[in-house]
DNA sequence: GCGTTAGTACGACATTCCCCGTACATCGGT
DNA sequence: ACCGATGTACGGGGAATGTCGTACTAACGC
């Protein structure tokens, strides 16, 4: 059995996750979609969004469709996976490594969770019963 | 009821994190102390944990008391703070806002919570449960 | 054919972060 | 009273990030 390599693509920064997080709503785009959707109105210039979107795809985060003239990008990874990346992060950083510490912080400060969200937490905590140690 | 002003001192970076763990444990620490435990063994060199130190007094990060030779340096912000202020940076970068979403994904991918740990949260579901709109 | 427009490529700049070297102050032992 | 050890202060360097200007290229209208 392989280990999975868990990740090879770098963390994206701040700039990079609100590019990717436009692309996953939006699946693919050329730098002018990005540009009118996230920095036209902050500002920022068309090449800035053109870029980042090259540092991007130098890093491993988009891949890009060249056939046509205005280059297509999508990205090149999935957003469950940063999140886990991310949360794995912040676990390890803030958390000395325990996610239940995380998941009572989450839980315990912002009690925004719908009933439903709330039912499905439960029905994973009977899962999760089981299988710990 | 004054709206709470959430945090003046700015999102302490991956250094600053290292040391203000360090300080969450110790209580107070000295220079020194903080470059032995954290620095000497990477390499780093004594001036570096100094600078840094200041640098964090003068975000506020840290407070510190000069009374004697060697300044001791105390954590300004507390951990749980430090904490939701991380997990509300990416639940709001990451998870379009929503902290249910963050908790299913730290729940179902990396099951590492002890029996006590996921009653615990079972119980503070519990009491969610009547809060929740 | 030729100018205009829309596109990519790329170098440069300011800022931040981490790190270090050096200068300077202070304490302790002899 | 001095010298070495231990401390703080501070400027600066190298890397990463986000921003832009400029150069170059391809398509389009006339």
């Amino acid at each position: 059995m392989t280990v999975s390599k868990t990740e090879n693509s770098p963390k994206p920064t701040e700039a990079e996750l609100g590019i990717l997080n436009f692309l996953w709503e939006r699946g693919s785009s050329t730098v002018r979609e990005v540009h009118e959707a996230l920095y036209r109105e902050e500002g920022a210039g068309y090449t800035t969004a053109l870029k980042l979107l090259q540092i991007m795809y130098a890093k491993g985060l988009v891949v890009r469709d060249d056939s046509e003239r205005a280059h297509v990008f999508r990205a090149a990874v999935s957003k469950e996976r940063t999140q886990k990346r991310f949360l794995l992060d912040i676990v390890t950083r803030v958390f000395d490594g325990s996610s239940s510490q995380l998941v009572l912080q989450a839980l315990g400060g912002r009690p925004k969770a719908t009933r439903e969200e709330v039912e499905e937490i439960r029905a994973l905590l009977d899962k999760l019963d089981g299988t710990t140690p």
